[in-house]
RNA sequence: GGUCGCGUAGCUCAGCUGGAUAGAGCAUCUGCCUUCUAAGCAGACGGUCACAGGUUCGAAUCCUGUCGCGAUCACCA
C-alpha cells in the first residue's frame, strides 16, 4: 500500500473516532517548502462533514497519526493545513528497494493490450521540415511513454504517397530533368524530388502570369495553366494504372522513402509498420455500404453518402462522393479498421496530427463508434499546435520552411562550437566527439519542443530560442555526465545498503525520485511528454543545488559517501529513463 | 457568423482532480572556478494570472459574458 493510502485510512479512522463523522476522500498535497513536513492533509474539505475549528480538527488528526502510524515522525498545523513529517527511515527503506533497479519507474507488467500510435505521415513530394519534427518527436515520445507505463505499442504512419502533389514532382522531373537520380546528383532522394516540386511551382506561376497577360482572370489562369492540366492528366493515368506513370511513381517515391529513412535515423525515431495511402485509399467503402444498411449513413439524391452528426452538435459529413469514390474520411475509416484486423490485440489508437484537423478526428471517432467498434472508445487525437517562426508561418512555397536535416545539422554544429570553447573532451576520438555533438544538439532540439504542452503553438527562433543553459536538454545531459564522472571516480564499493541520517536536500531528492512512476503514468494518461520533461528538470535542479553545496566523494563518513554516490547514481538512472521516453540520449561525458 | 483551442514576469514556458505568500529559465544586475566537470551554484530585480461578473471557507484553475490571437466550418488530403 502506498503511504498516501495508508495515511488516508488513518485520517478517516481518526475522524470517525474523534468526530464520529465519515470522510469519503482525504485531500493530500506536497508540503510547501516554507513549512516543516513532507505531506500535507487539507482540512478544509472535511468541514462539510465535520463541524468545528479546522485547526483543532487538524491537531486531533495529527495526534492520532502520530500515535498510530509508525512512519509519522511529527506534525504541525497551519490554518487548515496539517503538515505531516515522515520519518527518514521510510524514505531510506524506499531508496534501498529501488537503488539497484536500473529500470525504476517502468511498469513492465500487463502488455496484452496494445495501442497503435501513428505519427509523421508525410507527403512524398518534399522533404521533412520543422513541423514534421514536432509531430515525429511527440508521436515517438508518447509511444515510448505508453510503453513505459505498461502497454504494448505499435508505431506506424500513413504515407501520403498518392495524389496531385507527387504528380507535380514527377512531371517536372520528366520535363525539366535529365534523368537525374539521387546517385547521379548525390542528393538525398526527398531533396531531389522536393526540388522538382519547387521547379513545378515556379513554372506553374510563370504560366499563370503569361495567361493573365493574355487576358485571363487570375482564377481562370490558375485552372488553365497547361502544366497543371498535364499534372492532372498524369494523376488520371496513375489512377487507371498506366504502367509508365506507375513505374515512375514507384521509382520517385522510393527515393523519397530512402531520404526519409535517413532523416528518421538522424532524429532517432523508428516505426514498426508503414501504411501507404495508395493501398488504403479505397478501403472503407465496404463499411460505408454496411453503415448504409444499418442506418448510420444515408444517401442523398445525387448518390453521395453522408453521416448526420447534428444530434452530436456537429454537421453532416460526407463519407462517399456522388461518383462513388472515396474521400479522406472514407479512407481513414477503412485504415483504422484495417489496422485492427492486422493487429487483433489493438484496443486503442493515437493519431499524432496537427490541431487543424481537430474536427476531422472528432468526426472520425464518432463515426467509428456509430459503426459499433468497441475499440472506438479508445481513440485519441494527439493534437498539437503549429510551429511558428519569428518571420511568421512556415510556407513551403515561399521557402520559409526550416528543413529537418539542416536543423539537426545546425544544432550539432552549435553544440560543437560550445564544446570546443569549453574544451573538456580530452581523450575523445573525433568520431566520439561527432557522436556527442549530435547527442547534445538533438537533445537541445528535442527537449525544447517536448517541454511545451503539445496543444500550444510553439514560436521557434532557430537563432535565439535554442539554448544550452537553464531548462534545456543539454543542461540535463550535463548533469548526467557529471554524475557519471563521480561514479568513475568513486574507488570504493558503493553497492551495499547503508543507514545514514539524511540532510534536507537528500530527502527532497528522494521524494522527487519517488514521483517518477506517477509522472510517467500521468504523462501516459494525458499523452503529454511535457510532464516528463519538466519533472526531469525539477529533479536535476534539486540535484545540482545538492551537488554544488556538498562534497559527495569527500563526505565525512564512509556510509555518507556511499549514500551520496548511490543517490547520484539513482538520479542518473532516473534522468536516463526519463530521457529515454523522450527519445533523448545521455552522454557519459560532455 | 457557428464550433474548437490559446491568452500567466520584457521574452520562452511550468502551475496535478480549486488550497497556504503564483514558480522556473533567458535577459539585466551581485557574488562564487587551487577542492567530485562553472553547459554550474547562491542571490537581486521583475506579476492587476487578457478583462468583467458568478459559484465558495478559498479561483490562475470551475461557470457565464467580453476582448485579442489562431485553427476549422470542401464531393482537398
Amino acid at each position: 500500500m502506498s503511504l498516501q493510502d495508508l495515511l488516508s485510512q488513518h485520517v478517516k479512522a481518526a475522524v470517525a473516532n474523534s468526530f464520529s463523522a465519515e470522510l469519503d476522500t482525504v485531500e493530500f498535497q506536497a508540503t510547501r517548502k516554507e513549512f516543516a513536513g513532507d505531506i500535507t492533509v487539507v482540512v478544509f474539505p472535511m468541514l462539510r462533514v465535520v463541524k468545528g475549528n479546522p485547526v483543532v480538527i487538524g491537531e486531533t488528526i495529527g495526534q492520532y497519526l502520530l500515535d498510530n502510524v509508525e512512519d509519522v515522525k511529527a506534525f504541525n498545523v497551519v490554518k487548515g493545513f496539517l503538515n505531516i513529517e515522515i520519518s527518514d527511515v521510510y524514505y531510506l527503506k524506499f531508496f534501498n528497494t529501488i537503488k539497484d533497479d536500473v529500470a525504476y519507474g517502468y511498469d513492465l507488467g500487463g502488455k496484452d493490450e496494445a495501442t497503435m500510435v501513428e505519427y509523421s505521415s508525410p507527403n512524398t513530394n518534399k522533404p521533412l521540415h520543422l513541423g514534421h519534427i514536432r509531430n515525429v518527436l511527440l508521436g515517438y515520445s508518447v509511444a515510448e511513454i505508453l510503453k513505459a507505463s505498461g502497454r504494448k505499442v505499435y508505431k506506424t504512419q500513413i504515407i501520403n504517397d498518392r495524389g496531385i502533389h507527387i504528380c507535380k514532382s514527377m512531371l517536372a522531373w520528366k520535363r525539366y530533368g535529365n534523368g537525374e537520380t539521387p546517385e547521379s546528383t548525390g542528393l538525398k532522394g526527398d531533396k531531389l524530388v522536393g526540388n522538382y516540386y519547387v521547379k513545378f511551382d515556379k513554372e506553374y506561376k510563370a504560366e499563370i502570369e503569361t495567361l493573365i497577360a493574355e487576358g485571363q482572370t487570375e482564377e481562370d489562369a490558375k485552372k488553365n495553366a497547361p502544366i497543371l492540366l498535364e499534372a492532372q492528366e498524369m494523376l488520371r493515368k496513375w489512377e487507371s494504372g498506366d504502367e509508365q506513370i506507375v513505374a515512375l511513381w514507384k521509382k520517385m517515391n522510393q527515393w523519397v522513402y530512402d531520404g526519409f529513412e535517413v532523416t528518421y535515423k538522424a532524429i532517432g525515431v523508428d516505426f514498426d509498420s508503414y501504411y501507404y495511402e495508395s493501398n488504403t485509399y479505397l478501403l472503407g467503402k465496404e463499411f460505408i455500404a454496411e453503415g448504409l444498411k444499418s442506418g448510420v449513413f444515408y444517401k442523398k439524391e445525387d448518390g453521395s453518402v453522408w453521416c448526420d452528426l447534428t444530434d452530436e452538435g456537429l454537421d453532416e459529413k460526407i463519407v462517399l462522393r456522388a461518383d462513388g469514390t472515396a474521400v479522406y474520411m472514407t479512407q481513414d475509416i477503412g485504415t483504422a479498421i484495417q489496422r485492427v484486423k492486422d493487429h487483433p490485440d489493438i484496443n486503442g489508437m493515437v493519431y499524432t496530427v496537427g490541431n487543424e484537423q481537430d474536427y476531422h478526428f472528432k468526426v472520425l471517432f464518432l463515426i467509428l463508434k456509430k459503426l459499433g467498434f468497441d475499440w472506438a472508445k479508445n481513440l485519441h487525437h494527439l493534437s498539437y499546435g503549429m510551429v511558428d517562426l519569428p518571420s511568421g508561418k512556415m510556407k513551403s512555397r515561399e521557402g520559409t520552411v526550416v528543413d529537418a536535416d539542416d536543423l539537426v545539422d545546425e544544432m550539432a554544429k552549435t553544440a560543437e562550437e560550445i564544446s570546443k570553447e569549453l574544451g573538456k573532451l580530452d581523450g575523445y576520438s573525433e568520431e566520439e566527439k561527432k557522436e556527442l555533438y549530435r547527442t547534445i544538439g538533438l537533445g537541445a532540439l528535442k527537449y525544447y519542443i517536448l517541454k511545451v504542452d503539445p496543444k500550444k503553438r510553439i514560436l521557434f527562433d532557430p537563432k535565439e530560442s535554442i539554448d544550452f543553459q537553464g531548462n534545456t536538454g543539454p543542461f540535463i545531459q550535463y548533469t548526467y555526465a557529471r554524475i557519471q564522472s563521480i561514479l568513475r571516480k568513486a574507488d570504493f564499493d558503493y553497492t551495499k545498503g547503508v543507514e545514514v541520517s539524511m540532510h534536507e536536500k537528500e530527502k527532497e531528492l528522494l521524494k522527487q525520485i519517488k514521483l517518477f512512476p506517477e509522472v510517467l503514468q500521468q504523462s501516459a494518461k494525458e499523452y503529454s511528454p511535457a510532464l516528463v520533461a519538466n519533472y526531469t528538470y525539477d529533479l536535476v535542479k534539486l540535484y545540482n543545488s545538492f551537488f554544488q553545496n556538498v562534497s559527495i566523494l569527500g563526505a565525512e563518513t564512509q556510509d555518507e559517501k556511499i549514500f551520496r554516490v548511490q543517490l547520484s547514481q539513482t538520479v542518473g538512472n532516473t534522468i536516463k529513463n526519463a530521457f529515454a521516453v523522450l527519445g533523448i540520449g545521455v552522454p557519459e561525458r560532455m
